[in-house]
DNA sequence: GGAATGACAGATATTGAAATCTGTCAGCTG
DNA sequence: CAGCTGACAGATTTCAATATCTGTCATTCC
């Protein structure tokens, strides 16, 4: 019962990674993840019923490792408007250092995503939701004052994403977006106070 | 001299805008054009060095319709804020009346709009300085506190990226948007003030 | 008997040959 | 002679034949 000899889901979505990184999402096939376990590639359906499945398996993954990594500045042992700040910068600064770091498989991401509207949709809902704790934090302790918090999460997400939305990743290595980015985020806290 | 013997850049113009209604961005070639305008290709490349400056052309024309229309925004006889939501809600409306009432026409647009990236970025440029020229007077009259108006009007461009910019052109159709966009809009202005 | 296989049908992708297009230019035309 | 034409070379696109892939399932294997 070694690891190795065990085929688990989790075993399936690293081969697809794998798989991902080597060939891209055009060329990337069921029978090449399959290849690459050593199984047949029946087996591979008998884990994830059709190849969209496991795409959008491996895109939740990918996606969720971004929420994780955000997740500790909403507990964060400071004021929220300073957490806002750190969750922001936290979140361009995850994306950046994605698409920087390995762009073909960011792009890879990008595409993926672009298919799988769920899996995004529910990240995005998930982001959502965290920064909304911060800002009613924010209200709570009078840093801000907002009448809603879930709606001024939401504009305040959306209002940044020129700095986390895939699409515009080719802005993020122009010089100068770092100002960008900061007055942006100027900007929507002293809106928010 | 009757106009329709005169070839001009104009008219050539025109006969592309048809071309590319019929046959969207892939399949309209410059073939298409001057049998359109009953002239023999040769003679579109007498008025145009290359197919991608006569499409460059194209979309700096559509463009620069947009332009024109919130021009009229920036020196209306309001106070500064008030032109701002006015000039603001004159491009959401601009973008959505456009992509709602001929999609086709608008994902032909869209992708031009892809490939010609100085045409755009000049008409980004061109709609930044009108919000600058707003935000500055703003500025002037007290309405507004912000360190450079420049500055401040391309964080608010971007920031309402999701209402202007085509890649969102979907989101648009959905119930609520009305409801972002004027939470944006009031969070946007409180920060200014 | 539960998990894996591989043959299969229909859908999708690849390939290479033929058709069309882009951009040039020598010559025609009014 | 200024503006237009149409033939041309090289690049790109189309199309149809071929190959591969997706998803199923009866059978095999441990």
């Amino acid at each position: 019962m070694a690891p190795s000899e065990t085929l688990t889901a989790e075993r399936i979505l690293e081969a697809t990674e794998e798989v991902l990184r080597r060939h891209g999402p055009a060329k990337a096939t069921v029978v090449d993840v399959a290849r690459a376990l050593g199984v047949s590639h029946g087996t591979v359906y008998r884990h994830f019923r059709t190849k969209a499945t496991l795409r959008e398996a491996v895109t939740k993954r990918w996606l969720d490792r971004t929420s994780q990594t955000l997740a500790r500045f909403v507990t964060e042992d400071h004021d929220p408007e300073t957490r806002l700040r750190h969750w922001l910068a936290g979140l361009f600064e995850a994306k950046r250092k994605k698409a920087g770091g390995d762009p073909e498989l960011f792009a890879t991401y990008s595409v993926l995503a672009e298919e799988a509207g769920e899996a995004v949709s529910d990240h995005i809902d998930e982001l959502t939701d965290q920064l909304t704790e911060i800002v009613r934090a924010g209200v709570e302790s009078g840093a801000f004052t907002v009448a809603d918090p879930a709606v001024a999460a939401r504009v305040v997400f959306q209002a940044t994403g020129r700095f986390h939305d895939p699409s515009y990743a080719r802005e993020w290595l122009k010089p100068g977006v770092e100002g960008e980015f900061e007055a942006m985020v100027e900007l929507l806290v002293r809106g928010l106070r």
